[in-house]
DNA sequence: CGGCATCCGTTGCGATACTG
DNA sequence: CAGTATCGCAACGGATGCCG
């Protein structure tokens, strides 16, 4: 009767059942949700989504939404995103050329969840500022 | 009139629509995106996230869930957690002491979002994979 | 049992300068 | 316009050892 298929993942058989299966060798690109959450935590990763999101971009046009990146980490990132499937480049062989970016199918149906938790620290921003302000002054 | 609640964010008016405000000061906290997104990142907050998930687990009950954690991460994590209002931490004074970390209402609200993007990740983490290695040896 | 301190390697990320 | 290359610092994260 569980709906098991909520939480089982991982090195974890049963993850809230507090077993373990293993830690074996691998250990990082067996884990999905590290494999895939690692990349998502980068500082860029998040915004560049969000600014694909409603259709391809430039890389200059990218570069003038995300105004304090710097050129170094939105190549970089790019990079990452277009090697894990999340995003497709094309080269235009103009002169000057032009690349545009765009999400890949992949992209797009992670966007969804992304998006939902994007969503959620908006609303709930105030609350973990707070949270963290009284943190700290409790700490002194 | 605008469907703006789905887009509107951070330092962008409307991301989107390619348009920035400003890359103000602070510029960071000011920002739910980085605030939250950056956190969650971490490589074990997700985990330990789903390890709270199903009720209060002790310390070494954690610790024995994630097999390759060092136990400074694990305090530290905890601690991050803590301090962002996610995760609530109650002291026993028994003999030998012990300590139990639960999710607050805030933790289990952000509980969900994150959830689908693990189920996300679990689901698509052969695509990813496949992304990944079809991208590298393209590279040569 | 739970947690802090120290040391140390690795990675992330920014600044700057140069190329097709 | 869209990159690549080099540098350097700071944060992340693992190993070990001491303490209530």
């Amino acid at each position: 009767m569980k709906t098991d298929d909520s939480v089982n993942r991982c090195d974890f058989e049963r993850i809230a059942g507090g077993k373990i299966v293993s830690a074996q060798g691998g250990g990082f690109d067996d884990c999905p949700v590290r494999a895939v959450i690692a990349n998502i935590g980068g500082k860029w990763i998040s915004l560049i989504m969000l600014a694909l999101a409603d259709g391809p971009q430039r890389f200059g046009a990218l570069r003038r939404m995300l105004p304090d990146i710097s050129q170094r980490m939105l190549t970089q990132t790019l990079r990452d995103l277009q090697r894990d499937g999340y995003v497709h480049r094309e080269v235009f062989p103009t002169k000057p050329p032009s690349v545009e970016y765009s999400l890949t199918d992949l992209g797009r149906s992670m966007y969804g969840p992304l998006r939902d938790l994007v969503l959620w620290a908006e609303r709930n921003h105030g609350a973990v500022v707070a949270a963290r302000a009284r943190f700290d002054t409790a700490e002194g």
